[in-house]
DNA sequence: GCGTTCACG
DNA sequence: ACGTACGTGAACGCC
C-alpha cells in the first residue's frame, strides 16, 4: 500500500524552533528551526519511507475562517521575527529536497491535509500526519495515522484510533465536538464558558456529541446545565471553527508530490548558507556510498541482447565442451523444506568462458547421473545461496561438487549487518545495473528457501546475473582481505552445513509427547491457581493483561520506577522481586517456565520432526553481523541446558540405532582465551596455561584474596565481571545482573582494568580503531562495519563502543570454530568414518556414529578443534559421550 | 508486522 | 538528560 505523508509546516516549525537553543550563521541568520526540521524529516523519511510527501503552510492572509468570526486567532503572541525569517528557509530547502510545499489563500494548512488526507484515501493510500499539535487529531481514521512531535523534536506519539481511544476515550469526530465545547486558548476559539477537557469529555461520552448534547441541554443538572445552555450558539460557531475543511479546492496532482531524490547540489548550496557542515558531511558520505557503486555504467550491460546471444545447449553438449574444473553457475529448482526427502526438478547450468547455457529437467531417475557428471568433470559451482542446492544434492549421491563461490556469502562478509542479501542489490552496487521490475521478484530475494516454483528460464536468468557479479564481487573481497576467509573458511563451510543438515538428529516424539504430558497438567494446576490467586480468569500469556492482573487489580507495588513508555514490564527479572512476597507471583514465574517449554520446545519441537523421525536444522550462514551461524526451524542452538527440568527436553534426541553413540565437545572458556591472547595479558595467559579456573583466579586477582579463599560468590562476581569484559560491560550492566549497585558494579571494573591493564589496553584500542574506521576486525580479518560510531545520539554512540570491544571476540570464536567444523567434516569423510558432524552450538560440536568409532571419532574431534588455531593461549576442550543428547554433559 | 518474553552461547 | 552488557530464534499477544 502506498504511504502518504502531510506535515504541517508552521507547526513544527513552531516546535522546531522552541526546542532548540539558538542557532545562528556567521552572517547572523536564525537557523535552529530550520535544523531539527531537517533533522526531523530524514528521521521520519528513513523511518516511514513514503511514496508520496508534502508539507503544508499556512499563508499570511486571513482566513475564511476570519470572513466569519474576525476574532479567530486574535490576541495571540506575536511570533518571534527570527522564527518568521525562517520560514522562507524552510521553503528553499524543502525545494532543494524536492518535497513539495503546498500553500493556499484563505486557507489552513490545517485544511489543505485534511483535503489531501481524505483524497489519499480515497486512491487506497495510507497517510501519516505529522504536526506540532493535535488540531489535526479529528482528520484520524482506519488509514490516516497522525504522528505528533513531543519535547525535543526526536519524540513522537503515534495517534490512530485506538490511541485516541486510549488518550481520551474519544473518537476522532468527537475531539472536534470537545474543542467546540472547551474551546482553544491559542486560536480565540470560544467553546462554552465554564467548560473544560475534563467536563467536555464526560459530556461526550454521555451523550456522543455536540448536537446531542444540545438536544439533552435540559437534562444537564446543576450549573453544568446552565453554562451548556447559554453556551450553545457559542459552541456552534466554535465547532464550525475548528472544523478542518477537508474539501478545500487545493490543486496538485499526485506527481508532484512523489517521493525522489534530492536535488543534491541546490540542497548542498542551501545548507552552506546555513552553514549546516553535519548535514552536508553526511549528504557526501550518503553520496560516496552510491558511488562505490560505479557510477558510470559502462560496466552495465544489456541482459535481454546477452541472454539471447547465449547459445543453449543440452546436458551432454555442455559436458563434453565445457572443460573439467571450469567455474560453472549453477541455479536448481528444488524444494528443500527439510521435512520431506528434496527433489530436485530442473538445474540450469552457464558457463561464461564458453557463452554455453545448459537448462536440464529432471526425473528422479537421471538426477544422480547427472551429479556424478558434475563431479566428474570437477566443476567448481559457482551460485548464490550453494546450500540449498548441495544439500538437495547430497540427498541424491555422497559425492557432490564443490562449492566455490557464492554470491550471498562473498556479500556477507563484505557487509554482515544487513539483513537480506539479493541478487538486485548487488547488480546495482557492483555493476551499475538497476533491475527491471519484472525482473524484481527473481532477482529481489533472499534465495534461501523453496525454489520449486521457478522454471527453467528464470533460473537461466539468475546464472546469467550470478556471473556478472562475482568479478567486480570478488574484487572487493580481495581489496577487503577477506579473500583467505571467503575460500579457505566459508565456502567450504556450505558444503559442511549441507551434510550436517542432511544427516540431522533423531527426535523421539514419544519422549516429547510423554514430557508435553506432565507439562501439560502442571499448567493446568498452575493456571487454577492463578486464577483463584486473582479472583478471576485472564490471559496469563498477555504480559498487558498479567501487569494489570498484578499491579491494578491486587495492587502489587511495583518494585521499579516505571520506564518511559509508562507500561509496567512483567519479566522475570522484576517479578522475581517479588516472588518472595506473592504467591501468585511464584506461580506465574512457573508457569511462564513450564509453558515456554511446553509450547517451544515441546510442541514446536514435535511439528519439525521430519518423514524418517530425523529434526533437520537450517544452519544460516549470513544471519549473524558477528560471523557466527546462526540455526532455526527448529533452533537447536537454544535447546534447555542451564534449568534441570527444562534439560530433559535433551532426552528426546537419540542416536539413530542402539550402536550409535553421540560425542559432543565444547571449547572450554574460548572467549576468554581468544581475549587473554590478542590483549596479550600475561595474568590471564598465566592462568589458562597453568590450566586454572579462570573465574577463581580472575576473583583473586580482582578482590585480592588468595586463591583458596575464594567463595563460591566471589566466584560468581568474577565470572560475571569476565562476561562483562566480553560484551564490554557498563557499570548499570554488571550492577544489574549481579543485583548490585551501578557504583558497587563500576567499583569491580575499575579494580578489574587496574589489574588486567593490557586488557583495558586492547578494549581501548578497538573503540579507537572503530571510531577511525568505522569498522574492526577479527583475528582472521572478518569484518564488521558499525555506522552507530557516526551517530549524533549518545547512545548509539556507546552502543558502538561495545560492538566494537565484542565483535572481533565473539567474532574471531566464530571463524576458529568453523574452521574446527571444516575440519573435522573433510577429515571424517577422509579417513572413511561413517560418523557425521551435526550440530554446532557456538562453542561446541556433536558428531553421532557407530561406537566401533568412538575413540577414532573422539581423537579426531580434539585434534580438530584444538587446532584450529595456534593462539598465545592453547584451546583446549571438553569431550563427553551419550546415547541421548541429554548424556552429554 | 512489532514488542515482549525467554531459551541458548 | 537519558538509558544501558554481546549475539541469536520462537511463541505469543496485539495491532
Amino acid at each position: 500500500m502506498k504511504k502518504v505523508i502531510l506535515i504541517d509546516g508552521n507547526s513544527l516549525l513552531f516546535r522546531a524552533f522552541f526546542a532548540m537553543r539558538p542557532m545562528v550563521t556567521s552572517k547572523g541568520i536564525h537557523t535552529q528551526g530550520v535544523f531539527a526540521f531537517v533533522n526531523m524529516l530524514n528521521k521520519i523519511i528513513n523511518d516511514y519511507k513514503p511514496d508520496y510527501m508534502a508539507v503544508a503552510f499556512d499563508m499570511k492572509e486571513k482566513t475564511f475562517r476570519h470572513d466569519k468570526y474576525p476574532e479567530y486567532k486574535a490576541g495571540r503572541q506575536q511570533t518571534p521575527i527570527e522564527l518568521l525569517s525562517e520560514i522562507p528557509l524552510m521553503h528553499k530547502v524543502l525545494e532543494a529536497m524536492n518535497i513539495a510545499v503546498l500553500e493556499m489563500p484563505k486557507y489552513e494548512a490545517d485544511d489543505i491535509i485534511g483535503t489531501l488526507s481524505v483524497k489519499a484515501t480515497q486512491e487506497g493510500f495510507r497517510t501519516l500526519i505529522i504536526s506540532g499539535d493535535k488540531d489535526e487529531l479529528q482528520l484520524v481514521d482506519e488509514n490516516v495515522n497522525v504522528l505528533i512531535n513531543k519535547k525535543g523534536m526526536s519524540d513522537f506519539d503515534l495517534y490512530d484510533i485506538e490511541a485516541m481511544n486510549e488518550r481520551y476515550g474519544l473518537t476522532p469526530k468527537q475531539f472536534i465536538d470537545l474543542k467546540a465545547l472547551m474551546g482553544d486558548k491559542s486560536d480565540n476559539i470560544p467553546g462554552i464558558a465554564g467548560i473544560g477537557e475534563k467536563k467536555g469529555i464526560a459530556l461526550l461520552k454521555e451523550y456522543g456529541d455536540l448536537d446531542s448534547i444540545i438536544l439533552h441541554a435540559d437534562e444537564i443538572p446543576g450549573k453544568m446545565g446552565e453554562n451548556v445552555r447559554n453556551g450553545i450558539d457559542s459552541a456552534r460557531l466554535s465547532k464550525w471553527l475548528a472544523t478542518i475543511n477537508t474539501d478545500s479546492p487545493v490543486e496538485f496532482t499526485w506527481e508532484d508530490l512523489k517521493f525522489t531524490d534530492p536535488d543534491i547540489k541546490a540542497l548542498i548550496e542551501i545548507y552552506t548558507e546555513l552553514e549546516f557542515n553535519t548535514f552536508i558531511k553526511r549528504l557526501q558520505s550518503e553520496i560516496d556510498q552510491n558511488i562505490a557503486v560505479p557510477a558510470d555504467t559502462s560496466g552495465s550491460f544489456d541482459a535481454d541482447k546477452e541472454l539471447s546471444e547465449l547459445t543453449f545447449v543440452d546436458f551432454e553438449a555442455f559436458l563434453s565442451k565445457v572443460e573439467n574444473g571450469s567455474k560453472v553457475f549453477i541455479e536448481a529448482a528444488t524444494d528443500a523444506d527439510h521435512l520431506n526427502v528434496p527433489e530436485i526438478k530442473c538445474i540450469t547450468l552457464y558457463s561464461p568462458a564458453d557463452s554455453l547455457m545448459c537448462i536440464k529437467e529432471l526425473t528422479p531417475l537421471d538426477t544422480s547421473v547427472c551429479i556424478d557428471n558434475l563431479v566428474r568433470k570437477s566443476f567448481c559451482l559457482c551460485g548464490c545461496g550453494l546450500k540449498r542446492i548441495i544439500y538437495s544434492m547430497l540427498s541424491y549421491t555422497d559425492s557432490v561438487p564443490v562449492p566455490y563461490y557464492d554470491a550471498q556469502i562473498a556479500e556477507y562478509l563484505l557487509d554482515p549487518n544487513r539483513q537480506k542479501y539479493a541478487l538486485d542489490k548487488m547488480l546495482l552496487r557492483y555493476n551499475g545495473y538497476a533491475v527491471s521490475d519484472d525482473d524484481r521478484e527473481l532477482l529481489g530475494s533472499d534465495a534461501n528457501e523453496n525454489t520449486s516454483s521457478f522454471d527453467g528460464n528464470s533460473l537461466a536468468k539468475r546464472v546469467f546475473f550470478i556471473s556478472k557479479v562475482m568479478e567486480p564481487q570478488i574484487g572487493s573481497i580481495v581489496e577487503q582481505g577477506l579473500d583467505a576467509l571467503f575460500y579457505s573458511c566459508e565456502m567450504p563451510l556450505v558444503l559442511t552445513l549441507a551434510s550436517m543438515e542432511l544427516e540431522g538428529i533423531t527426535c523421539d516424539p514419544e519422549i516429547l509427547a510423554s514430557i508435553g504430558n506432565e507439562l501439560e497438567s502442571r499448567i493446568q494446576e498452575l493456571e487454577s491457581r492463578i486464577y483463584d490467586l486473582a479472583g478471576k480468569t485472564f490471559n496469563i500469556n498477555s504480559p498487558k493483561q498479567l501487569a494489570a492482573v498484578l499491579f491494578t487489580d491486587l495492587k502489587i507495588p511495583y518494585p521499579k520506577p516505571k520506564g518511559k513508555t509508562g507500561s509496567y514490564s512483567t519479566a522475570a527479572d522484576i517479578l522475581e522481586k517479588l516472588a518472595d512476597d506473592y504467591e501468585i507471583v511464584t506461580d506465574v514465574l512457573e508457569y511462564r517456565k513450564v509453558a515456554k517449554l511446553k509450547s517451544t520446545y515441546i510442541d514446536g519441537l514435535t511439528g519439525l520432526i521430519g518423514y524418517d523421525g530425523k529434526i533437520r536444522p537450517h544452519f544460516m550462514q549470513t544471519v549473524a553481523a558477528t560471523g557466527r551461524l546462526s540455526c532455526t526451524e527448529p533452533n537447536l542452538q537454544n535447546i534447555p541446558v542451564r534449568d534441570d527440568y527444562g534439560r530433559l527436553i535433551r532426552k528426546s534426541f537419540i542416536t539413530g540405532s542402539d550402536e550409535r553413540t553421540f560425542t559432543g565437545s565444547d571449547y572450554s572458556q574460548i572467549e576468554l582465551r581468544i581475549l587473554a591472547s590478542l590483549s596479550g595479558d600475561e595474568s590471564l595467559i598465566n592462568d589458562f596455561r597453568q590450566g586454572k579456573d579462570i573465574h577463581r583466579a580472575t576473583a583473586s586477582r580482582v578482590f585480592d584474596i588468595p586463591e583458596d579463599k575464594v567463595t563460591p560468590l566471589d566466584r560468581t562476581k568474577a565470572k560475571a565481571v569476565n562476561f562483562g569484559v566480553v560484551y564490554g560491560m557498563s557499570g548499570f550492566g554488571l550492577g544489574e545482573s549481579l543485583h548490585i549497585s551501578r557504583t558497587e558494579g563500576q567499583k569491580y571494573i575499575n579494580e578489574y582494568f587496574s589489574k588486567h591493564t593490557a586488557v583495558k589496553e586492547y578494549l581501548d584500542a578497538r573503540i579507537r580503531e572503530g571510531e577511525t574506521n568505522r569498522e574492526v576486525r577479527t583475528f582472521f580479518g572478518r569484518v564488521r562495519q558499525i555506522p552507530e560510531f557516526a551517530s549524533r545520539k549518545f547512545m548509539d554512540r556507546e552502543l558502538a563502543k561495545r560492538l566494537a570491544m565484542n565483535t572481533p571476540i565473539q567474532g574471531t570464536a566464530a571463524d576458529i570454530i568453523k574452521i574446527a567444523m571444516n575440519s573435522v567434516s573433510k577429515e571424517l569423510r577422509k579417513s572413511g568414518l561413517e560418523s557425521k558432524l551435526i550440530l554446532q552450538i557456538h562453542d561446541e560440536l556433536i558428531i553421532e556414529g557407530p561406537d566401533s568409532e568412538l575413540d577414532a571419532v573422539r581423537e579426531l574431534l580434539e585434534r580438530c578443534m584444538t587446532g584450529a588455531a595456534r593462539l598465545a593461549v592453547e584451546l583446549t576442550c571438553d569431550i563427553h559421550t551419550g546415547k541421548t543428547w541429554y548424556e552429554l554433559k
